[in-house]
RNA sequence: GCUGGCGUAGCUCAAUGGCAGAGCACUGGUUUUGUAAACCAGAUGUUGUGGGUUCAAGUCCCACCGCUAGCUCCA
């Protein structure tokens, strides 16, 4: 007997069909009102084409028709739209290459290289070939060829990102899979929609640059975004609700409710916090500190700049120098026989290394005569040497031994031996060297550990300028930092009450759309170190504490520090990125690096291990990530004003005045509202402002010394008497209630 | 850093290559107000910066600065 499909549906009934039946033919067999609404089939977990051939089996198999509804019907329509928008391209720009056009999380892009590039202007039209398109309502037919015949037919299509990506990476499979549509044939795996007319409603979003494979020494291609639905209304909600969001955006809220400023004369990606902003900072701050004290730590202040030499020893310069800001150096040359120093050693460069460093010599103002011009790189360390020494007596600078010195690399040596003498500090880049330098301080015995050093450390990186964006990547900002030096058998204790810590942060401000990354090295690389053991062993008590903690998360490889495993805490801000805040990491780098010891019981010294952990992750980002999750209303607690006295008119001004004088002894944020304006256009401006209680307070509450609440939301409350609502208020401050 | 878009009053935005404007905010006055905008008047500019084309530039061209979407990066 020949096998054939036996499949279960969702409802746990089966069927046996004719081999070679597809699920359109099963949902036929049901209804024909199904056969019709139907996008696609989930065939034993699978989401494939609704005419694929069912697999031969006498085992029975779960087959599910997917319909409109569903984010795996989404994703098909979205990947079919990707095509017909590409389809569209090609007719309209001739010549242009294809490389990937995938489903993404609210849409779809695809990757073109276009001989003319395409423009905004262009969008139109684009839109209206697709619209043609979708009129035809021409299938999606899928066929196979084997690597030889179907690397032949792109090749033929004169699409070479195809050949590529066959010759890279699909020469492994079997077979490759083609969907034609009409004219337009493309290399894709599917699964697609049965015809192009069931995309309902469609738009392309925006243009932008994307590297092929992702890869910035590669070409950069033209990315287009947009946007796919299967009816119209779902598409206008969808740009409504986009639209509603950046309402959310901090940059907007930011200077309309004067919390920070970001000045063209101060300098990009460095934050000027206003009264209203440092306000809510600082109550934050407040919030954290407490929390540490009880929890064992040691609050510490250390300087904002350091010597050189330490993030010599720390590793952090040179090997991260050009995203730090310039090092700052006492001698007129240094600065200049640092970057040739640093040329030098580095020595023979590949050719992306050789590019970095031309534009790095560009961006530092120096150009080194001949440089740009030498072919080889025998040549350029030639031309760097030489230029070096030409420095030295042009400044003359006598370094003992550089006359001798036999050949470039003696002579590197002996310049990297006269800029470590030389004064020199650098902007800090990260705070724990210098938490280091206090553990250093003392001898530390087994019975000092934990120690836990926490500083809000304000720390300087030289962003690139395309990163920089309002208070969620900057070039300045503070960490609500904390180095916690441990014994080995420490580490899973206090890992957990780090994380726990972290939780119980967010949670207290009611940031519950998070997602919890585990940062895993990735296999086989050899960009970290430390021993196997160590690295094992840290992963598995990160695993083991998620898992106690019943966290929901996901172990990314490649996304670990190169010092160790890490625990992030990823938001998203309202248009969708996401955002490291917190972040609790392993470190057996920097106790190595720096020689870090304490006295065992054994009276032996033994090695600490660190952890690097910041809850909020820095104030800034934070605080821009906070605006945009409470929309700039702030709760009671954290508010920079928390009430606002309105009085009827400027004869109760007095009184309205002594009410707040006694809220503000009690510590409460008030402020009144003393000009001329009738009441509804103070409590217009107050709702505006956020402020989310308003005090009215006219004939009535003078009589009865009392005030008229009004709340920013709930509006009307009626009268109260002041001491009942200064108590209030005052639980409402204690208990950090969220409304 | 790369690709695209943008840059006009404190803010939001107008202005065919032809006199730089409106609303809000601000200042002064009138009004004395009861739960989301009282009225009148006034002041407000190196049109991001620098250069060029033109009889004439906010507008066209070039360079730079900054903002912005995405990509790359993120100790």
């Amino acid at each position: 007997m020949c096998p054939v499909p036996v499949m279960i549906l969702p409802d746990g009934s089966q069927k046996s069909v004719p081999s070679g039946s597809s699920s359109r033919d099963i949902a036929e067999s049901i209804g024909k009102r199904l056969a019709q609404a139907a996008i696609a089939a989930r065939v034993n977990g699978i989401v494939v084409d609704l005419s694929a051939p069912l697999p031969d089996s006498v085992e029975p198999q779960t087959l599910q028709i997917l319909t409109e509804q569903g984010d795996d019907s989404l994703e098909v329509l979205r990947h079919s739209s990707a095509h017909i928008m590409a389809r569209a391209v090609v007719r309209l720009f001739p010549n242009t290459q294809l490389a990937f056009g995938p489903p993404i999380e609210n849409g779809f892009y695809y990757d073109i290289d276009s001989p003319t590039p395409i423009r905004e202007e262009d969008f139109p039209r684009i839109e209206e070939e697709m619209k043609k398109i979708i009129a035809l309502a021409e299938p999606f037919e899928r066929f196979e060829r084997t690597v030889p015949k179907g690397r032949e037919l792109v090749q033929g299509m004169g699409q070479d990102y195809k050949v590529e990506h066959i010759d890279g990476e699909l020469f492994k499979y079997p077979l490759l899979s083609f969907y034609r549509q009409g004219e337009f044939v493309d290399l894709c795996r599917g699964p697609h929609l049965p015809h192009a007319g069931r995309v309902g409603a469609f738009k392309i979003l925006s243009i932008a640059g994307a590297y092929w494979k992702n890869d910035s020494s590669r070409k950069q291609l033209q990315r287009l975004y947009a946007t796919a639905f299967f009816s119209q209304k779902e598409l206008d909600d969808h740009l409504k609700r986009m639209e509603e969001a950046k309402k959310r955006d901090h940059r907007l809220l930011g200077k309309q409710l004067a919390l920070f400023t970001i000045s063209q004369q101060v300098g990009p990606g460095l934050i000027l916090w206003m009264p209203r902003g440092a306000l809510v900072r600082s109550i934050l701050e407040n919030f954290i500190r407490d929390e540490l004290l009880k929890r064992g730590y040691s609050p510490v202040y250390t300087p904002h700049i350091g010597k050189l030499e330490l993030y010599r020893t720390s590793g952090h310069f040179p090997y991260y120098r050009d995203s730090q800001f310039p090092p700052l150096y006492q001698h007129p040359a240094a600065q200049a026989i640092d970057l040739l120093q640093h040329r030098l050693s580095a020595g023979e460069l590949s050719p992306e290394k050789e590019t970095e460093m031309e534009k790095f010599l560009e961006q530092a103002s120096l150009s080194i005569p001949g440089y740009a011009a030498a072919k080889t790189q025998a040549e350029k360390l030639a031309i760097v040497d030489a230029f070096s020494q030409e420095l030295l007596a042009k400044f003359q600078i006598g370094i003992p031994g550089f006359e001798k010195a036999e050949g470039r690399d003696d002579r590197t040596k002996l310049l990297l031996g006269w800029l470590e003498n030389q004064e020199g500090y650098l902007l800090k880049p990260m705070n724990c060297p210098h938490h280091i330098q206090i553990y250093k301080a003392e001898r530390r015995s087994y019975r000092d550990l934990p120690l836990r050093l926490a500083e809000f450390g304000t720390v300087y990186r030289y962003e690139q300028t395309g990163e920089l964006s309002g208070m969620t990547r900057v070039r300045g900002f503070t960490q609500d930092d904390a180095h916690l030096f441990i014994t080995p058998e420490q580490v899973e204790g206090e890992l957990q009450k780090n994380i726990e810590l972290v939780l119980f942060v967010l949670k207290t401000l009611g940031l519950n759309d998070y997602r919890v990354r585990l940062g895993l090295r990735a296999k086989g690389s050899d960009k970290y170190v430390g021993s196997d053991d160590d690295w094992n062993s840290a992963e598995e008590s990160l695993l083991r504490i998620v898992k106690a903690l019943d966290m929901t998360y996901s172990a990314e490889e490649g996304e670990a520090a190169f010092y160790g495993p890490k625990i992030d805490f990823v938001v998203r801000d309202c248009i969708g990125r996401e955002w490291q805040l917190g972040t609790v990491q392993l470190d057996y780098n920097l106790p190595k690096r720096f020689d870090l010891e304490y006295i065992g019981a054994d009276n032996k010294a033994h090695r600490p291990v660190m952890i690097h952990r910041a809850p909020f992750g820095s104030m800034e980002r934070f605080m821009g990530i906070l605006i945009e999750h409470f929309a700039g209303a702030f709760p009671f607690w954290l508010t920079p004003e928390q009430v606002r006295i309105l009085p009827v008119s400027e004869k109760f001004n007095d009184y309205a005045r002594s009410v707040e004088s006694r809220l503000r002894e009690h510590g409460l944020r008030v402020t009144g509202e003393y000009n001329s304006e009738k009441v509804g256009a103070k409590i217009r401006q107050a709702t505006l402002d956020k402020v989310p209680v308003m005090l009215v307070v006219g004939d009535k509450e003078v009589q009865a010394n009392a005030a008229a609440v009004r709340h920013r939301i709930k509006g009307d409350l009626g009268m109260i008497g002041i001491d009942a609502l200064i108590g209030q208020l005052e639980a409402d401050v204690r208990s950090r209630t969220l409304v």
